[in-house]
Formats: C-alpha cells, sequence, structure tokens
DNA sequence: AAAAAAATCGGAAACGTTTGCGATTTTCTA
DNA sequence: TAGAAAATCGCAAACGTTTCCGATTTTTTT
C-alpha cells in the first residue's frame, strides 16, 4: 500500500534522491551509466512519480477544468471526449465539473478548479450571463471558452459561425423551393441571435419574409421544442420549412408533427442545427447544420495550452465553418 | 496572478500561520473571536486553499478517477453525470479518462491516474479482460467497477441483473402472444452472458426454443447490430419478435428493418436493453429495459467513499433491479 | 603536464499546507 | 485564592518532489 518514493529508489542505488530525479526528467547533467541504471531500478522497483508533490514545486498540476452545463448531452459529451483525448495528448488531465442550470453552481465549480490549481479552464457556459458570472476568476487562470459567442468581449473562445450556419441552411431551402420558411426556437443568447442574424441575412438576399416561432425558455431541450411546437401547430400551417434553432428543439418539432399527423417531410421540411449524433438515427435522419466538434475541442485545448504553456496574453476568437448534412427531412418542391 | 497563500493572512492577521489553518478547518483549538476574525480577512483577501498543498500532507487529494471506454456514448456520459454530481456533493471532484478501444491504453490512464495519486478508482471496463488487465493496480488504489458483471471474481462492482432484465422481457414478450423470439446481439462478455442466460431461463419455463443469432463483434454499436441485422434479414423470417442485447443493435435492427421494408412493430416485435436516452426519441420509442444508471452510479461512488474513507477491505457485489420500460415496438398479439 | 573547461553528482532550500507537541494564558474547582 | 484543568496559540516537522548552487571528478585544451 505504502508507495515507492524517490527517496527509497536513491537508497537502493546508493545515490542522492536529486540524482534519481535528474535521471527520469532526462536531464543532462548526469551520466549515462548512472541513468540506466536508475531508470532499470525504478522499474523494478515500480516507482512512479508523485504529480501532486510535483506540482508542488513546479507550479503547474497539468490539469485543465472542464466545465459543462451537463455531461449527459450529446453535444456536451461529443466536446468532452474530444477534448481529453487531445489533452491527454499533450499531457494534461481533464477534471470535470457539471456546472447545473444555475449560475451559482456555476461558480463555485470555477472557484473549485482553482483552489484545485487547475492550469487552464474550458468552459462551456450555460448561460449568456455566464461571462460576466465567472469574470473575477478568468483573470486569474487561463480561460477558453467554448461553443458560446461572446461577440465583443475581451476573451478567448471557439465557436462555429453559427450566422453563417443559418445562411447556408436558409439558402438550402430556398433550392429546394422553399419559400416561406419558419424559423423555430431560441433567441435569447448570443449564439441564437447570431443564428436567427445568419437566417434573416438569407431572407433578406432571397427576398423572403424573415417569420419567427420564439421560445423564450431558456435551455433548449426536446421537451420544450415539443410544447411549443405543440402551440404552433394549433394554428393554421403557412408554411413550407421549419427552421430549429437547435436539433433538440428540431425532435420536439418531429414529435409535435408526429403527434398533429403532419407529415415532415412531406407536407413540412424540417432543418436542425448542431448535428448531435441522435440526428442520425434511423427514421429521424435530420438535416441539420453540424457544429464540428472534434475541430472545436481540439482548438480550443490548443488555444488554452498556448495561454499555459507560452502565457500568450489577450484573447482571440476562434470562428470555425459550419457545414450542411444533408438528410432526409427537407423535401425538394421542384424536382419532385 | 500572485496567490494569496496561508502565510500572507497570518501576517496580516499577526498570528502564526497554523492558528489560520485551524481557524479554516474548524478546529476546537482555537478562540471563537480570533477565528471570526480571520475567516473574514480571508475572504478579504481572497484566499482559496490549496488543494495540492494540502494533500502532500493528508495523504488524500480527494481525486477520484473515472475511467470509461469513451464518454461520447449516450450510457456512459449519463453514469459520468451522476458519478460527478454525487462525488462532488461529497468533496471529491472527477478526473475523466477515456480509455479507448485497446488494453493498453486503459492500463496507461490506470497507471496515469495512480501518479495523480487519486484517491480511487470508478471504471467502467471496455472489455471482459480489463479485470486481469489492471489487476495489478487496483490493489494500490480503491476501485470499483461499473456497469459490468465480474461474477466470481474478488473485486467489488456495481451492475444490474442483467439476467433478470431479460428474463422479465422475454416474458413481457411471451404474455403479448410471441412465442418466437430471437435473442440478438453479442454474448461474449460476462454482462452478455447472463443476458443470454435469463433469455434462456424464460424460454426453458415457457416452453420456448430459444434461438440465437450471434455476433462477435467486440463493441456494440448501431453500425456493427445494422450489418448484422442485414444478414439477419436476407433469410426467411420465422419468428415474431426480436430481443437485441443492447440499445446500439437494437437501433441497428430498427434501421435495417425499415430498409428492408419490414415494419416494426407490425410485422416484427422489438426490444433492447440499457435504456439509453435515444429510445425515448420520437419515431423512435423502443421498448427496452433500464439499467438505473443514476442508482448505479450512487451506489458506486458510495462504495468507493466507503472504502477510502473507512478503509473497508474485501469487496461487494451491488446488483440493481432493471425495469421494464414499455414503449411503441412490441405489438401485441392477443387483444388486437 | 598543468590549467581550464566540462561533466557529474550531492546538499539543501523551497513549494503551501496540516498537525503533534509544548508553552502560555485563561477559566474553573475546591 | 491557590492549584488544577482547559483553552488558545506558536513552533517546527513532514509530505515528495524539483532545481539552484557548489563540490568533486573527469575530460579537454594548450
Amino acid at each position: 500500500m505504502k508507495n515507492v518514493t524517490l527517496k527509497d529508489v536513491a537508497k537502493a542505488a546508493g545515490v542522492s534522491y536529486a540524482t534519481v530525479s535528474r535521471a527520469l526528467s532526462g536531464s543532462h547533467q548526469i551520466g549515462s551509466d548512472t541513468r540506466e541504471r536508475i531508470i532499470k531500478l525504478c522499474d523494478e522497483m515500480g516507482y512512479t512519480t508523485n504529480y501532486v508533490a510535483r506540482s508542488m514545486v513546479t507550479k503547474r498540476t497539468g490539469l485543465i477544468g472542464l466545465v459543462v452545463p451537463s455531461i449527459d448531452n450529446q453535444f456536451m459529451s461529443e466536446l468532452a471526449y474530444y477534448a481529453e483525448m487531445s489533452a491527454r495528448g499533450h499531457g494534461y488531465n481533464i477534471m470535470l465539473c457539471n456546472s447545473g442550470p444555475d449560475l451559482k453552481q456555476e461558480k463555485t465549480v470555477v472557484k473549485l478548479l482553482l483552489s484545485r490549481q487547475v492550469d487552464g479552464i474550458l468552459i462551456v457556459p450555460q448561460s449568456p450571463r455566464t461571462y460576466e458570472n465567472i469574470r473575477a476568476y478568468t483573470d486569474q487562470v487561463p480561460t477558453v471558452f467554448l461553443s458560446e459567442n461572446l461577440r465583443d468581449q475581451p476573451q478567448s473562445y471557439v465557436a462555429v459561425d453559427n450566422s453563417r450556419g443559418t445562411y447556408i441552411g436558409a439558402r438550402y431551402l430556398y433550392e429546394l423551393g422553399h419559400r416561406d420558411i419558419l424559423y423555430f426556437g431560441r433567441r435569447h443568447t448570443t449564439t441564437h441571435q447570431l443564428r436567427a442574424e445568419g437566417y434573416i441575412r438569407a431572407c433578406q438576399e432571397l427576398n423572403l419574409r424573415p417569420r419567427f416561432f420564439n421560445s423564450e425558455f431558456s435551455r433548449s431541450s426536446i421537451n420544450t421544442g415539443y410544447q411549443l411546437a405543440q402551440e404552433l401547430f394549433s394554428r393554421p400551417i403557412d408554411y413550407t420549412a421549419i427552421f430549429a434553432s437547435t436539433d433538440s428543439n428540431a425532435l420536439g418539432v418531429l414529435k409535435a408533427a408526429d403527434n398533429a399527423g403532419i407529415d415532415i417531410p412531406g407536407r413540412l421540411s424540417l432543418i436542425g442545427f448542431d448535428n448531435i449524433s441522435s440526428t442520425a438515427l434511423p427514421r429521424i435522419d435530420l438535416t441539420t447544420i453540424e457544429q464540428p466538434k472534434r475541430e472545436m475541442a481540439v482548438q480550443a485545448v490548443d488555444m488554452l495550452r498556448d495561454k499555459i504553456e507560452n502565457g500568450t496574453q489577450g484573447y482571440v476568437h476562434q470562428i470555425l465553418m459550419p457545414v450542411l448534412i444533408k438528410r432526409g427531412t427537407c423535401r425538394d418542391l421542384l424536382n419532385h
């Protein structure tokens, strides 16, 4: 049960424990013969370096705090997967925290992460107020925001070009012959404002009338989308396509449409945003706009590493390209 | 940038830093007046205790290593969510590691976690060989296995009663009038052997002939299920229901059936296992057997805490009850 | 071959806590 | 009120590393 320490192998090797440390760290200040002897001995004795002790003196833990609203969410768990893989590839480990729905908990976990002496924090914000909420801590440790646009805030983040995503989605619907496209979902975070703007811009270029059906729900889940869509379908349907602000919302729309006997894509076309893995499921097969989750995660940890290892100051806004994923929920009105 | 330390607030308060430490830790060996004064001062100066320094002396990090094959997997991300929530509620933080598909990486991350001085490890094994693979380390740190049965191994784990799960599922199909039930999927991990056994047991009680269509794929994904199901549907269908060993496999069956024009549940009933969140989606609506993920995660961290905090030796096999989730993919052959 | 340079290694401080022990002061008991 | 008990606090060691600095040895240079 007792771990073998540097001192133990030093005693066994008949050298000082400084020498053992140097042997392991690949320092030049050591003879190659003694180095090999020590390394072999460490192996035999099962020595592994104690990261906690090392952190004490190096002032670096090699820990990255990852805070997400909730990891049981396809979008975030995919991000987490790639982030962890990439981080570990560079010698970092991930400390995972769910920030939940309320700001207080988000602030608490960030503070906790600071106590843990993480080298940096990767955070996908739970609300547009997150920036203000944790601003007191973001100058104490390198931080990068993930997936949420901060627009003009002096804070590094990586996100897709949300505006362009809805723009190309709307144009795609237009090419299929749709002239009445309803935008469905949230509008009150920066990300969703941008998505709405892209839709509006496309409409203007194409001479379409932008139409909205909004939700003030703070979280976009399939259930909130479902409820809102039920309300929507109680009114006359004078549009041929719905652009849902989120795949979750789109799934809610799909459910409500099925319940109401509205055929998708026969009667109504549907397009989502995010490309969460559920959209590729059989019978769902949702056309959507992909956020390049892998690239986002990798870029985010690269950005964070740059801040940590090079002490890079300032902030950078990294905008990634969305891509249209054509599947089965959009009907071609022109060529049958 | 420089963190404020115990020494700093001690100097400001005019006491020794041992006193400050005692004030924060709620020790009895301190006057209530000075304690309050110090606590207030700590607050003003923005002091937060340095966990790595504390860990040095207490020999406890308050860290739990969570290793999962991959976090971007609904089942595991749900487990991770509840595990993190529960752990943090008890003062622990989660260090997340993806073990990937191969044993080497799994061993590597476990070793890494030991170097990190985690207090315990929670692991959902990637293969039946995991137990052997990491056995050298499991006696160096409290460990509990999650979701996989180890049967007779001297190692703590929590899992559902897999055998009972398929048993009640098969009986349910029988009650609906099904007499020819095909068991579809994997059989070569302990968990899946148990599931197959439950199915067989139900068949014997009900005088049914057990029938299998197996896969030797090591991972059960929707895609492997799809490919196997395509092969299955190229043969005559002389059964009325399919029991898929996994929700993922069931989803693959669903996809293949849709492609082949086989109506589910009209022509064929389908039941899965796990109750991953995708099964509740519109148009999917898969009947399945639920693994109580929340309870599993909570029990697992409780078990781990007991080992860590009380030094409990020995091992315990915690078996949880599965529950049948009736949805829309099983047709009632009797009434109606 | 002597001096200079390089290589190799040990000593010791430092990182920021917790905690046992002893010293001092305060409070209580008889 | 004197002595004992309790409360309060400081000192210093310890946790396991890394790394600066100096000492010693070996190698190179002239």
